[in-house]
Parts: C-alpha cells; sequence; structure tokens
DNA sequence: CTTGACATTCCAGTTGCTGGAAGGTGTACA
DNA sequence: TGTACACCTTCCAGCAACTGGAATGTCAAG
C-alpha cells in the first residue's frame, strides 16, 4: 500500500503522514525498491488511532505516550480513558472561558454602536473601551 | 520613559514590545544616548489598544489593520466594531465544536468504563472505539 | 513520447510569543 | 575603587502541528 492509499484510508494527508514518521509518531515503513513507503493493514491501524485520537483533540505528546504503550504490548486503554477524562475538562474550561469573552464581545459591541462612529481621539469611541479594557 | 515603565503601564512583557516592534506593530522608538528605548504616554496608549484588543483575541493582523487606520487619521472604530462581531461569531462556533466534543468524549469515557481495561487488541476497549471513530 | 499522477527529500513559513546567551549600562553600597 | 545587581541591547532558537513549495524521480496510459 502507498502512501496515498493509506491517506485515503484514514483521512491523513500524505504530508501528515510523513511528518509523523518524521516525529516518531509512525515507525519507518519498509521501503520498495523505488524508494516508496510501503504500507500495511497494521499501519492502518495504529494510524487510525493517532488520527482518532487527534480528533478529540490530544496532543502528539499525549498520543505518543498511547501507541508507545501499545508497542509494548500493554493495554493503553487504562490511560487512554484518564486522558480522555482530563481533556474533557480541559475542554470545559476553555469553553467557560469562551463564554466569557463572547459575551464581553457582544456587550462591547452593543457600547461601542451607541458611540459616534467616527471620532478620531475622542474618548467615546469603542477603540477607547477597547484600550481601557487592558 | 523606558521599557520596562512600558511594560508595567500596560502589562505586556518587554520582550513582547521588542517584538511588537520588530513586525511593525508599534513604530520603533526614540533612542537615549545608551541605545535605550524612549517611550512616551502616546505609546503607552498604543500599546493599550493593541493590548486590548489581543485579550479579546482579535490576531495581530487584525489589529495591525486597526492601528494603521488611526495612524492614518482615520476613525479605526468602524472596522473595529464589525471586528468585534466577527470575533465573536466565530468564537460561537468554536464554543459549539468544543460542546460537541466534550460530549463526545464523555460518552466514548462511559462507554470505555464498560469494557475490560486490560485487552491489548481485542475489540473491547476504548482504543478501538477511538479508532473507529476516525 | 509525452502527459499526468504519483513518489521522494529538504527548506521555509505559519501564530504569538518566550527563553537564553553574550554583552553593555547605571546605580547603590562597602 | 570594586562589585553586586537590575536593567538594557541584539541575535538565535524553539514551541505545536502541520502546510506549501521547489527540485527531482517513477510509473502507467494513450
Amino acid at each position: 500500500m502507498k502512501i496515498q492509499d493509506l491517506s485515503r484510508k484514514t483521512g491523513v494527508s500524505a504530508k501528515t503522514i510523513r511528518y509523523y514518521e518524521e516525529i516518531g509518531l509512525l515507525p519507518p515503513p519498509a521501503r520498495a525498491d523505488n524508494n516508496y513507503r510501503q504500507y500495511g493493514e497494521q499501519d492502518v491501524e495504529r494510524l487510525r488511532l493517532v488520527a482518532g485520537a487527534r480528533r478529540l483533540d490530544l496532543s502528539l505528546d499525549e498520543i505518543r505516550e498511547i501507541v508507545a504503550l501499545r508497542d509494548h504490548r500493554e493495554a493503553p486503554c487504562r490511560v487512554l480513558l484518564e486522558r480522555l477524562a482530563r481533556k474533557a475538562d480541559e475542554i470545559a474550561e476553555r469553553i467557560h472561558a469562551l463564554q466569557q469573552m463572547e459575551s464581553e464581545l457582544r456587550g462591547l459591541r452593543t457600547l461601542g454602536l451607541t458611540f459616534p462612529v467616527d471620532d478620531v481621539d475622542g474618548k467615546n469611541c469603542v477603540c477607547h473601551l477597547v484600550s481601557e479594557h487592558a
């Protein structure tokens, strides 16, 4: 299987596959006579796990840890479960921060709309609100 | 005013101030005899606007556009208001995506907990769920 | 025999900084 | 006068996770 085939089967671009290999997330595959990378079904599975974990926003470092476990024939499930939980908490936090920011932005805009819109230096423009805000 | 003073007045690190200068977000300030950067009140105001906009998650490119308008003595309010609105929409989208991801993570974890936790290759572990998911 | 779709490597850029090295300056204190 | 310390300068490198592009090689079809 060539790199494009692996790419199609996993939804990961060839560029990214090479990158994952470079940083040691995927093992260097066998090469054909023409120096093309050759992949097998194992590689599909491994890359699918990586891609699935990426989709869930685990970092490449976290994923590296998980696939390393698998490579040592240890079940990474326990660790993976823990990571999923932690990541969910992290995301919940980020959501909270973003929600605050959104309401702040909308509030600022609403307030800004009540001000003259072509006031370059005056204090009555949204620019000034933004500055004050720092 | 030296760079640390400006830093303290704006909450932006000296390192970052130099960086902003380097990328043209702040104009190169006058220099003292000893080659130290010298800032005035104008610089405080300008940097406060930049810092406020950053805090609202505008990109440096967007901010560059806004301060450029100000430099041309045009009121950037109209543009800034528009950017704020657009940014709020963007954030709302991101929140939505993150919410989906969070519930997906929690669901996956709950499901994973019902599986044996030391199953290296079997189909009944959370790793497999994650892979399938790609 | 050429066109097109693949493959390879390597280098650079993205965003918004931050850290560190190597050196110069300014002031307070013994 | 020495020296400790906080500050200043420049430049170079690195983070995350890729992506784009150049230059070159390979292979099958028409």
